[in-house]
Parts: C-alpha cells; structure tokens; sequence
DNA sequence: GCTGGCACTCGCGTGGGAAGAGTGCCAGGC
DNA sequence: GCCTGGCACTCTTCCCACGCGAGTGCCAGC
C-alpha cells in the first residue's frame, strides 16, 4: 500500500505532466506543489512509485510520466470528476435547445463535446434495441411492394422496402396496418417477436406468404444491430496529439472509422456512471495510446445510447469526465423534451 | 506557347514527382524518361518552365516540383483520366451491389473511394431539392400532434413533427392525406408549393389552421438547404499527406469537419464531367494544398448529388479522376435499380 | 525517515566539415 | 540555331564530436 504522501506526488506527477506534456522532474515537482519535502525524498517516492509501476521514465536522464496504471489509480482514487460551471452549463443547454430534430441533436452534441474536451467526440445515436415502437406505417408502391416504416420513440425512422411474394391489396395492407399497429404500439423491441407470431393466422390464406414477409423485414429491422449509427466529430483535434505525428494518429484515424470498433469500445462501458478505458484497456490496438472517456444517455432514468470522447492518455481526466457526463445528462433532457 | 518537347518535361515531371514525392531533377529525368534529349537541354526547358510559373523549386540546389498552375496544365492538357480496369470495375459493382438502403449505398461509396484512390472521399447524399415525392404520409400522435413523413424516389425519408394549433381528427387525417398524396405523388419537389397552395380551402374552417401548418411544414422540409447531408470517409489517409505534418493535415480535418464548406465545394463543380480544383483554386485556406477532384452522379440522366475525394495537389490525377468517375457512375446505376 | 551533497548517465542542441545532388552557364559541334 | 558535355558554384543534408544541463541514485548525516 502506497503511503498517502505518495499518492500526493502520482497526483502532482499526472496534473503536472497531463498540463505541460513534458515529463516531470523532482525539481520541478516541489516547487510547483508544496508537499513540504524536498527533492530528495520526492526521488524516493518516484522510485517507489516507479518499482510498482505507476510511472516510467521515457530515458534514464529524464523525468517521470505517468504508465496507464498509473492513470487508473489517479482517475480510480486521487482525482473527483470536475462539474461544470453555472456559465458552462447554460451554454451547454443554450446550443443543444436549438435541435430541430434527432439528427440535430446527435450533431449538436458530438461538436459541443469536441468543443468542450477538445478531443474527438462519439456519439452513438439512440438505440433501437431498447426503444419501443411508436408506430409502423406501411405503404403500398407497387401491387407486390410495400414500404415499411418503423417509427420509434426516440423520433427515430427507419424504413425497408419489402418485396411481396403474392400482389397485397390495398384493404389488406390497411387491415394488416391496423392490426399491427393494435398489437405493437408502445411495446418494447424485444416484446414484439411474440406479440406478432400468429398474426399471420388472421388473414387469407394466399396474403400469408406477404404478411410473414413483411413481419419479418420487421423484425430484422428491429435486432438489426449494425444499424446502431454513430457520429464522430473533431477528429482535427487530433493533431494536438503528440510530437511523433503520424505513427500516432494513424491507427487512431483507421479505428475511428471503423463503426464496429466504436460501438464495441461504448458498448463495453457498463457502468451507470462515467467510464473511463485508459491506453491498453482498450482492447482495439490501435487506441492503445488512448483513453475513451463515456457514459449513457437517455430520455428517461434509462439509458438509450452511449456518447463519449476519445483522447490521448495524457488528458485532463477530471474535466473530461465532468463535460461528458453534463452533455450526457442535458441531452437526456432534450430527448425527453421531445 | 510551350514546345511539345517541354510540355513532356513538365508531364514527366509530374509523373515523377507524384510518383516519388521528392523534387525531380534534369538528370533522372532523363534516366526515366527517353526524351531523346541531354539532361542539358532539360534543364534549359526546367528554366523555362519555371520562368512561365509551371515548376518551382523549393531550395537553390534540389530539383523541381509543379505549382498548381502546372499541375492546372497538366490536368487540362497532357493527362487523360485513367480507365478502371475490368476487374476493378467488377469489383465496385460488387460492392456496391451489396447495400441495403440509401445510408448503405452512400456509406459503401465513401469506403470505396477511399480506398480506391487511397485518398479522403467525400459523398453528399441524393438531394431533395432535384428529386420528386413518392410518398407523404401523416400519421397522429396526439390529438393535436402529427408527423409528416416524407419519401422521396431516391429512397430517402425525411420525417417532421408538427404541432397543430388545434386538434385533428382521423378522418379528416385520412382526407389530407390522400388529397396531398394524389397532388403530389411522383411530382418534383419545385412544383409542390402552388400543387397545394388552394389545398385549404377544401376543408372546414377549424381545420384549416392545422391544414396550413402541416403543408408549410412540408414546405419548409422540401427546400431546407442545409439538409444536404454527406459523408466523409478515409481521413486515415490523411497521414500519407506529407512531411511536415500537424500544420498539413490540421486544417484539413477542420474543413472536412465544416459540412457547408464541404457542400459549397462540391456545389461549386459545374461541369456535366469531373471536376478537378487543384490547391489555391480551392476558396477555403485550409485546402490551398489539396486538390478536390469531384462529379455529380445521379439515378438518371441527371445528377442529384455530388461525389468526389480530397488529396494533397500531389495527387495521381488520372487515376484519381477515372476511379471517382467509375464510381458515380455506377452508384447512379444502383440509384436508378432501387 | 528526511535531507543535502555529489558523482554519474544520457538526451539534446550546436557547430564544423565532407558529401552529394542539382543548377547555370559557356564554348563547341551537328 | 539548337543541342551537348563540361565545369564551377550553391545549397542542403548527413554525420560526428562535444559540451551542457536536467535528472537520477546513492550515501552519509541529522
């Protein structure tokens, strides 16, 4: 166990090091923070901090920086979350109150995250798999087509042509409109499979084929899960990375186009609270000089979707979890508002 | 007026110079190149060159590299556009083939292009504006709360919420929709405004309030400019750009981030063919040095979006330009399919 | 257990010198 | 008249050696 005199100086060493970008020194350490010894037994310290791992140092003659295990402990036990200022916050309500729809708002909030941190913003949009359906709509475009429009909660549209296998009525596309909509309204995603399984039964017999298609284009739409969108944002950020350009900033680039990889990295951020996945927690390798800060959001208590940030390990942890987790909430808001 | 002998210079000079972004001098030149000619006499056609602004060179003692007005000349008149092989053609068809909605199409045609041409693409999505109306549909979420879903021929759904100042019954619902839809169904989106104009005056007095706002909400989401949306991809690709990095590449992200400066960009590109803006062509500052080769795709005859990659000005053009061109032309063919 | 002192280690910036690439110009030849 | 080979010149770049300074680790003393 670290003693706390220690913890004092793996905080200073991070606020130091996350502030000027250059590694730390005992020097320099005493006399920026008055932790009221000298030099000397802040060398100790550093040693002893150094043979559990919390710090390194780049060369011999050069001072300290903190190691991912480091960040932990500091983020874990030496440091709070920052709240935002009474100022910031009307800010943050201001920008997002002008959204005119959920494109909107999921744009609004990945540029006024990437403002605030100064980092690459993510910002998954509302989920479908934990919505419920509002209201199907289908529509008739040709006598063997059917448009399906899957209206949810969220405000969220999606919509999937569906070939017939038989001609389909317009009386029964209205009769199939009704009873689907009786059934499904208001229900959760994951209740409807059951609630539109005999469905079918209820129509003549050469519309079966057409219904069952039809409900399930549905239903494929309900689980499809890489329809999970997302949007990033201030990727020019990036360029405030570090000094060794283009090694870094590449598999960062390369990861954050990949969706699969986003979504993977909210996902797995279970917490109720802020999560933080510091340099090699991230399982993605290119993100292993990176933190991914994130948190849920939603319009009730429950959480819809994931937002966060991503940014180099060096970053200013506190502030950071602070403006993801008031963005997060005041979107929360909004969305219920809408 | 230039010699044929110097314009193959200037030609060669790009060619290599793109090749192995180093400044080319009179002697490997003519190693590479059989010009028939000493590198002597080349160098007496390079001091020419630079006199007429074509080349320049970055210090006294290295070799030449093109200045946009070279790289203008060797775009107009010396370089063709490069064919795409059979097998690559086969492929983006393939590829492209595979997409399930209009966000597919446009998320597959971004990852393509990038890799293609191993540059930043840049699609916009089938515009509003040029397309005409498939569908309008109304549905009631409160009795005095609507949404108007629009559906377009290129498949894209827009969807508004409109708030009535009175309520509005089913039937009188139902009666608006099919009067608008049998208006304006399969009508472009200019000719909707006077199509709807008397539409009003077709029911009862307390539901004309609610009528109007419904039809100017319509309105409003036909010719809303901004919702030109369009998306980028390949920005890794970026991290290829150069030598002197944070200083190439941060503007660029910062524009690429900027929709409108993007929108305007490719908005600017009148030509029925590709078009190809090479660095302080560019109105924005942070693309003085890249080039914007782009072109207009669309399901028939005519272009309703705009389709194109950013790269630095040292950029293989021809390739470039036949591959953006392949591209549109075959995600006009799924447009048209779908 | 803290402190001051001291020797040691390296990374980094500086400066000089040599190498190499490329140019411009000139005089001669087809 | 245009092309060519030759030559002197100009820079940039690379390399190496050197010295400085930051920072450390250790030790003896309080």
């Amino acid at each position: 166990m670290l003693s706390e005199r220690r913890l004092q100086v793996l905080r200073a060493i991070v606020q130091d090091y996350v502030g000027t970008e250059e590694p730390v020194g005992s020097k320099a350490l005493t006399e920026r923070h008055n932790l009221g010894v000298s030099p000397a037994t802040v060398r100790n310290d550093m040693a002893a901090l150094e043979d559990e791992g919390y710090i390194a140092q780049p060369h011999t003659s050069a001072g300290r920086i903190p190691t991912d295990k480091g960040y932990r402990l500091f983020v874990d036990k030496l440091a709070g979350v920052k709240p935002m200022t009474a100022p910031e916050r009307r800010a943050i309500q201001n920008f997002l109150e002008g959204a005119v729809d959920l494109d909107d708002v999921v744009a609004r909030t990945v540029r006024l995250l990437a403002q605030l941190t100064r980092q690459v913003a993510v910002v998954q949009y509302p989920s479908l798999t934990r919505s419920t359906v509002r209201h199907v709509e289908l529509l008739s475009l040709a006598p063997a087509r059917v448009m399906l429009v899957l209206i949810t909660d969220t405000g969220r549209v999606e919509q999937r042509m569906v070939d017939c296998p038989a001609p389909f009525g317009e009386a029964s596309l209205a009769d199939l409109r009704a009873r689907l909509n009786s059934r499904v309204a208001g229900r959760r995603f994951t209740d409807v499979p059951k609630l539109v399984e005999d469905l079918p039964d209820a129509f003549d017999p050469e519309d079966r084929g057409t219904v069952s298609t039809v409900l399930s284009t549905l239903l494929e739409t309900l689980v499809e899960e890489n329809e999970e969108r997302l949007m990033i944002g201030g990727t020019a950020n990036l360029t405030r990375f570090g000094h060794d350009f283009p090694l870094t900033i590449r598999p960062v680039l390369e990861a954050l186009e990949e969706q699969v990889v986003l979504l993977k990295l909210l996902g797995e951020a279970k917490d109720p609270g802020v999560t933080v996945r510091i340099g090699h927690e991230n399982a993605h390798e290119g993100l292993n000089s990176t933190s991914v800060v994130s948190v849920g959001y939603g319009s009730g208590g429950e959480a819809v979707a994931k937002l966060g940030v991503v940014g180099p390990t060096r970053m200013d942890y506190p502030g950071t979890m602070g403006a993801v987790r008031a963005v997060a909430r005041y979107v929360g808001q909004i969305l219920a508002e809408s």
